[in-house]
DNA sequence: TTGTATGCGTTATCAA
DNA sequence: TTGATAACGCATACAA
């Protein structure tokens, strides 16, 4: 029922009482055909809803038109806004873009990153997981380095490993305007939820955070830093439990990505606290 | 530089002194093979860092381990739950899962599933989207049809086409667990955020409203249903901006989703609104 | 246990 | 303009 073999180039040859190669010309319109043949043709195309087997034309022309992605969750909104925008950015130059999802997990992350190679992406993007860890666990390191000789790497994250394109992205100005904004809003007392220390991201926001607050002449409280579990709500919401529960709660909480500060932000109103007006996210 | 040929089966051979069968056999460890022969295919597998090639596998045994699948949007945090959850478990089950967002766009919807034909999928899951069209396209609605005879389609939405499998989301269920849930705090003002009418969910849930109000005894206010642009964050933000201006504001909002909602949320706080205890994304 | 030969569905080369 | 034919890289049936 399913198995019904779906037509190839020889079956619209043979029907149509031309070569192959005749099929193929039609196809990709790289040659001149006479006019009546190429009708023929076109028209059992149609019929047969002819679609070319894109691992046979990959495996015959080396050119997958494929690009791998990796990135630690998509749940998370700034990797699904990544995802889409480079997709459709991909879509528009012809080809098609492979997200998978690593939780930033090492052996997950190198199994995708095997099977993109199996496939024979022409380009790989890996945005954070594994690369942004303070320290690279250097077998990891060698490892795209050494994929990266054969297809090109654009690695968005800290690693700096040979070979790799590399995208560098200001985390730390992102910091100081958002301290620069809380403190134009009167606040004294902000406090930063971050993750675990060996995530690079997580030192270089910790320490934007504390430049920013001497910047904007505001103390530095030890207490108001604080460190939770991942980079979920969940996350968030232990966080805010924890720094109301200090004798000289902050004003302003600011959680080191979307999730944290939305799962903040949820368990602030599930504990019965109005948001005051100049809450965002 | 980077055009370094990768190796193939061929050169494990000559270089190990057998046959490419012998490596194919080592790889797939599908038969027995001289305890001696395997260990030198296996050094030089290890030192080339050799990867067969998916395409080529495929091709030999039309099964190209890839799993479609077609979604409005990974942004919506709805989709990106799925996809993170499907993922898993086709890898779990050894199969790599492609996703595409569409926009609910029926052009690029078309293309993605061509593409997806061309790459031989092995199935194809459609989530939302045109699928979802209070009028399905019936140009549409024969496209996947046809796909399904040759490929499984699982339909994730409204869709009743041939041949497809179809997945039967109880939205309506949802819809008055919420508003049961608002009436037992004590909401009677209730208002709902809806979308184009021509998206058959807006119908069910809108439907399922009404019927829910009125188990719960409560009016159904025409002023309080309301209809949004899509399904994005603005959307929300529109909309609540407008409930506010009426003569007699609702003191409950539903979102026909977690964007709307989320949207209405921000800007109520935009607004300089302080957020009632039971507010609950 | 091992090797040879063939098929998988294209594109590309080379003659005709 | 056309049609054979040879890659592309693997798995596998068959033979040794």
């Amino acid at each position: 029922m399913r198995g019904k073999r779906v037509a190839t180039i020889y079956d619209i040859a043979r029907e149509a009482g031309v070569s192959p190669a005749t099929v193929s010309r039609v196809m990709t319109n790289s040659a001149g055909v006479a006019q009546e043949k190429r009708e023929r043709v076109q028209a059992l195309i149609e019929a047969y809803h002819f679609r070319p087997n894109a691992l046979a034309k990959s495996l015959s022309d080396t050119h997958s038109k494929l690009i791998g992605m990796l990135c630690p969750d998509a749940r998370n909104p700034y990797y699904a806004s990544l995802f889409v925008a480079c997709e459709r950015a991909a879509y528009d130059r012809g080809y098609t873009l492979m997200l998978n999802n690593t939780l930033s997990q090492e052996e997950l992350e190198v199994s995708f990153l095997g099977k993109m190679m199996e496939q024979r992406v022409e380009a790989i993007l890996i945005c954070g997981g594994v690369c942004d860890r303070m320290v690279l666990p250097a077998s990891f390191r060698d490892y795209i380095s050494r994929l990266a000789q054969q297809t090109p790497v654009v690695v968005a994250g800290r690693v700096d490993a040979p070979h790799c394109y590399q995208l560098c992205i200001d985390h730390a100005e992102g910091m100081r305007q958002v301290v620069a904004h809380l403190a134009a809003l009167g606040h004294k007392k902000i406090a930063l939820l971050v993750s675990q220390y060996e995530i690079f991201l997580t030192l270089i926001k910790k320490q934007a955070f504390a430049d920013a607050m001497q910047q904007a002449g505001l103390p530095l409280q030890e207490e108001y830093v604080l460190q939770v579990t991942d980079f979920t709500e969940s996350s968030g919401a232990e966080g805010i439990k924890r720094l109301l529960r200090l004798p000289d709660p902050p004003t302003a909480v600011i959680g080191i990505n979307d999730l944290v500060a939305v799962g903040a932000m949820q368990q602030y109103l599930r504990m019965g606290y109005a948001v005051p007006h100049d809450c965002s996210f």
